[in-house]
DNA sequence: TACAGGATACTCT
DNA sequence: GAGTATCCTGTAA
């Protein structure tokens, strides 16, 4: 470690959803594994907002075994196993207010090697531009649904806060009436890890 | 551009 | 228990 990570705490991961999602960018993703520490720049989020967002696994307050942590307090890890993938969520909200912040993106800083070794690709943008294919350069599993972000061995520390913030339309829930066109999705422009 | 992969959960029978 | 859908990605054509 070349120098201290501080990692967030629970102030500001109870502030509004939105918000919190616009202030991830540009923070870092630290994952520490028996193979090394691997970490990333988020670069892009999307914000789900319970009850009363179609496109969340929590609208209308639906409560099940898979979205139970989302009813807990801000700062929890939600993963989410989408067909082969796992997806990783932030718990935002009040306690039994089931909002979450969706990380699809990140870029590359600590641990590359070791990334790379969990993900062989030719493109090196190709690592991490997009949820399912950060998750496992990670390393990050459905071992660490419910665990906390405020602590090791994932957690999210303070970075480098980003110039602009690019806002519009979600991706991939087309079925979900009006809440597709939600402008709930935050990337920083220009960057290159952004999914496409 | 299409399609399979295979974890979870909902909606029927 | 079967059928369908999902906050997706790699591969093949």
């Amino acid at each position: 470690m070349d120098w201290h990570l501080q990692s967030l705490d629970v102030d500001f991961y109870s502030q509004p959803t939105i918000d919190l999602a616009k202030s991830l960018l540009g923070c870092i993703l630290v994952k520490e594994t028996k193979d090394g520490i691997t970490s990333g720049f988020i670069v892009e989020t999307e914000a789900y907002l319970g009850e009363y967002d179609q496109a969340a696994h929590s609208y209308r307050n639906r409560r099940t075994k898979r979205t139970e942590i989302m009813f807990d307090q801000p700062g929890m890890v939600y993963t989410y196993t989408m067909h082969t993938h796992c997806l990783v969520n932030v718990v935002s909200g009040k306690v039994n207010q089931p909002e979450a912040v969706l990380i699809r993106a990140v870029e590359p800083y600590r641990g590359i090697h070791i990334m790379l070794q969990r993900r062989p690709v030719k493109k090196f943008q190709n690592l991490t531009s997009g949820p399912g294919k950060l998750t496992k350069a990670l390393g990050i599993t459905m071992e660490d649904y419910g665990q906390s972000f405020l602590e090791p061995p994932l957690y999210i520390a303070k970075g480098k806060k980003p110039g602009k913030i690019a806002q519009g339309k979600r991706i991939g829930i087309d079925n979900s009436g009006e809440a597709r066109d939600y402008p709930y999705r935050f990337w920083i422009p220009n960057n290159p890890f952004v999914s496409k």
